[in-house]
DNA sequence: TTAATGTCTACTGAACAGGTAGAGTTGGTC
DNA sequence: GACCAACTCTACCTGTTCAGTAGACATTAA
C-alpha cells in the first residue's frame, strides 16, 4: 500500500497540473478541492519544494506553481520521494540498497529473483506514466460521462 | 517492502520444499538453516498452519510438512496471508476493498487508474509463481555455480 | 502597515513491526 | 506411566512509522 501522503501528494499535483499555469494555487484551495488536511498538505508541498517539484509564491497572492511541467513528473518519482524504495527488499532497491544479512549470496537467493520480476513490472509503470497522462486519462472519462448523459 | 515476516515465511516454505517429504522439519532446524529467530518462526508456522499450507506433528519426531504440493503455492497466496492486501491503495483490494472517500467516482481518480495498472503487473508475477518454482530456479543457479567452480 | 500567504519545528496518539517470555499441551519412548 | 522433546497459545515489550495537529514566525502585495 502507498502512503496516504503519498497519495495527496499525487492529488496535489495533478490539481497543479490542471490549474492556470500563471496564476499560483493556494495551499488551502487545493486542500478544500482535493479533500487534504490542510496542514498536512502544507507539510508535502513544502517536501515537495525542496525537491524541486514544485515552487511556492509568499505572501498575498501566493501560493503554488509545477517547476517542472507535468509530463516530466513521473508517478516513480514522487512515490519514491515521499514513501521512499520503490523495491519490495532492500537487496532490490535501486536508491537505498541494503544487503540482506540472512542470505548468503544474492543469486542464490530464492525469494530475491521472484521479487525482482515484481519490482521491475512495477517500476515499467511507476516510470512511464506521469501526472500529465493522469490528468489526461481522466479528462477522456469526463468527457466520455458528459457524451453519455 | 514486504516485511521480514512475510520473507521469513517464504523462506520457511522454501526449505520444507526442498527437504525429505517424511520427515517433518522441526522449527528449530529451519530456524538455524534460514537464520530466523525461533520463537518468530513459531508464530509464522503456526498462521501458515491456521490457513491451510502447512501440516505439523506434535510431540517427539515433531515438526513441520507442507499440506499442499510446491507447485500450488503461489507467493502471492502468502504475500496475501502475511502481510495483507497486495494493492497499492485500498481501493484496488480483491480481497479486503474499501472505497477512498475522498475521491468522487473510482473511474475519475486520477491516481487509481495508474495503480491498477501497477497492481495487476504485480499480481501476474506474484500468483504465477510458486514455491516450486523459486527452489528450481535457484537450484538452476547452483548448478551452474558448481559448472564453473 | 496589515492581512494574507507560505515556512518551520515540535508534538501527539494510534497502529504496526519485529520480536521475547513463559506457561500449557501432546505424544513417542523407555 | 513418567519424561521430555516437540508444538500451542497468550501476553507482553520496545521502537518506529503514520497521519495528522499546533503554533510561532517570515514574507510580501496591496
Amino acid at each position: 500500500m502507498i502512503s496516504q501522503k503519498a497519495k495527496y501528494a499525487l492529488r496535489a499535483l495533478t490539481a497543479l497540473a490542471q490549474a492556470d499555469t500563471e496564476r499560483p494555487l493556494m495551499i488551502s484551495e487545493i486542500a478544500t478541492q482535493q479533500a487534504i488536511p490542510k496542514k498536512f498538505l502544507e507539510q508535502i508541498l513544502l517536501e515537495l519544494k525542496r525537491n524541486g517539484i514544485v515552487e511556492s509564491r509568499r505572501g498575498k497572492q501566493g501560493g503554488y506553481l509545477l517547476l517542472k511541467p507535468a509530463q516530466d513528473i513521473t508517478f516513480g518519482e514522487i512515490l519514491r520521494l515521499i514513501d521512499g524504495p520503490i523495491a519490495p527488499l532492500p537487496c532490490l532497491s535501486q536508491t537505498a540498497y541494503r544487503r540482506c544479512e540472512d542470505c548468503d549470496g544474492e543469486h542464490l537467493c530464492e525469494i530475491r529473483h521472484v521479487f525482482a520480476r515484481v519490482a521491475d513490472a512495477s517500476r515499467d509503470v511507476l516510470f512511464s506514466t506521469t501526472i500529465a497522462d493522469a490528468v489526461g486519462g481522466v479528462e477522456d472519462a469526463r468527457a466520455l460521462d458528459l457524451a453519455i448523459a
